[in-house]
DNA sequence: CCGTTCCTGGAT
DNA sequence: ATCCAGGAACGG
């Protein structure tokens, strides 16, 4: 499941590979993963075109292209982005698996989108510089961005009074970047379970909770993201910061702190973990 | 605001 | 053979 610093890992990594680079040849082996948001635009477009910059917000991607073409790329559950040198014999087994979805061709380096469960897409835009991007103004600020701040999350919390602080954490318009693994991380350590309601949250519990996502974030993205199951970096290699987590999947087993057994619950649709006696219910 | 849908592979 | 994993979008 990708989430922020997957997403992050991956970001950085080709951004340094692959901006500047050209797109020489672009292999779309599935239309349906492929969102075409003008009548006027089509895949092909990408063929001959510069990659000025790999951006990112949340856990969304924007390759921004010459001339004002933009590529969101979300990654769903198990999406990955490979990159390979030409050179690279390994790069065939990538080519022709049948979960390969697109190809780029950047001359001397391969870029491959591979997704299991095609829950993750691409989206082809016009870029507008005077305007605000499209997808990227509908996401909450990133967890990692200063804009995440007090005043704007209470505000939401008054909103949205009725929301369980889980459904709250994990909707990206009012965060962007966390998914199942970080907020079930972030609410252990922020010691509040997942089913308390956002009219029982305090601003000093915001207060609290905005610095506990920052740290859990900032180490996850030092650590290279979590490997729980799919996760695969760019380089096809996993991350480390499933040796961190605390509570993530690890129901039945003893807390870390107090070592009560960890308990499991469905909140806001998704399996949720926590401990009994350091997570109270306010 | 919550539940359902999409999808495939791995576990039971 | 059945269930479970879940990000985002949609409908009631």
């Amino acid at each position: 499941m990708p989430e922020l610093p997957e997403v992050e890992t991956i970001r950085s990594y080709l951004d340094a590979k692959l901006s500047g680079l050209t797109a020489e040849r672009f292999i779309l082996k599935r239309e349906d993963i492929f969102i075409i948001d003008q009548d006027d635009l089509k895949a092909s477009m990408l063929e001959g075109r510069k990659l000025l910059s790999i951006s990112r917000k949340g856990k969304f991607l924007r390759l921004a292209f010459a001339e004002g073409l933009g590529l969101i790329i979300h990654l769903g559950m198990t999406g990955k982005l490979l990159y390979f040198d030409k050179t690279d014999e390994a790069s065939q087994l990538i080519q022709e698996n049948k979960h390969t979805h697109a190809i780029f061709d950047f001359g001397n380096s391969l870029l491959f989108f591979n997704d299991v469960r095609r829950f993750g897409f691409m989206r082809l835009y016009r870029l507008n510089s005077h305007a605000s991007d499209p997808y990227f103004s509908r996401l909450g600020p990133d967890a990692l961005n200063d804009d995440l701040n007090l005043d704007d999350l209470y505000e939401k919390k008054i909103r949205h009074a009725k929301l369980k602080l889980k459904a709250f954490l994990l909707d990206q318009s009012i965060i962007s970047g966390l998914g199942n693994i970080y907020t079930d991380e972030v609410l252990f350590k922020a010691g509040l379970r997942p089913g308390i309601r956002m009219n029982r949250i305090s601003r000093k519990d915001l207060a609290r909770l905005i610095p506990i996502i920052k740290s859990v974030i900032r180490h996850a993205v030092e650590e290279g993201g979590t490997s729980f199951r799919d996760y695969r970096n760019a380089s096809n290699l996993k991350g480390n910061y499933q040796n961190f987590l605390a509570v993530y999947g690890k129901a039945g087993q003893s807390c870390p702190i107090c070592g009560s057994e960890l308990c499991a619950e469905r909140v806001a649709g998704r399996s949720s973990t926590y401990c009994p006696c350091c997570q109270k219910n306010k």
